[in-house]
DNA sequence: TTAGTATATTCTAATATAATAATATTGACA
DNA sequence: TGTCAATATTATTATATTAGAATATACTAA
């Protein structure tokens, strides 16, 4: 039935729609911010470039849906987080890659 | 004029358009079929998924335009292979994150 | 309960990306 | 030169992604 390419090409398909959880430039900055700790998405307005809250809060729910970032609610408020630090080693990567 | 939200954004796109060059189920097949060493366009088209030599070809330009890889023409054939071996750590990683 | 603040959702228009088919280019060699 | 094999380009159409505006929801406090 599935033969080695299929499968390839399986995986592949999983890890690039992980991937598109942070292949936005405001998407990338939001997790940029994330780093030193939870952020509000006042807080996160704050940080990140020129962007709607809408825009943001989109932005911020593709991201729980890829499983990159969780919020817990505090009150009022919803404190968004990476979910896993190895992300953080990614970016680090990423930079090294391709900031030259 | 630029603060650091501008620059923080500036970076951010940067990285995007590099990582746009790894970001689709063909080009991640391609790299990791280039591990092993340089392919020619026909022996990628042997290893990588269901596609056309035209949208092979495609997607190995952006890659090139994007500098994660490079080809060299032998004769008739132009044998393909990535720029920066980093890229293979970077794909490693990749995997550790979003394939569990 | 009402007002106010924080965040999310939905819809739409604009834009970007992808696949396909058809055609073109390049190099080798008779 | 003409043909063949390898690769690239172009145009077209289909699909996905994005931003923004408007509106909705959730919680707090008075």
């Amino acid at each position: 039935m599935s033969n080695r390419k299929d499968m390839i090409i399986k995986r592949s398909e999983k890890i690039c729609n992980s991937l598109k959880g942070l292949m936005h430039p405001t998407r990338l900055a939001i997790l940029c911010a994330l780093r030193k700790g939870p952020l509000s998405v006042n807080q996160l307005l704050d940080r990140v470039g020129q962007v709607s809250q809408s825009n943001l809060s989109q932005h911020l729910s593709q991201m729980k849906y890829s499983g990159l970032v969780s919020g817990v609610r505090m009150g009022t408020r919803i404190d968004y987080q990476v979910c896993d630090p190895k992300i953080f080693e990614l970016l680090d990567l990423i930079k090294a890659c391709f900031c030259k």
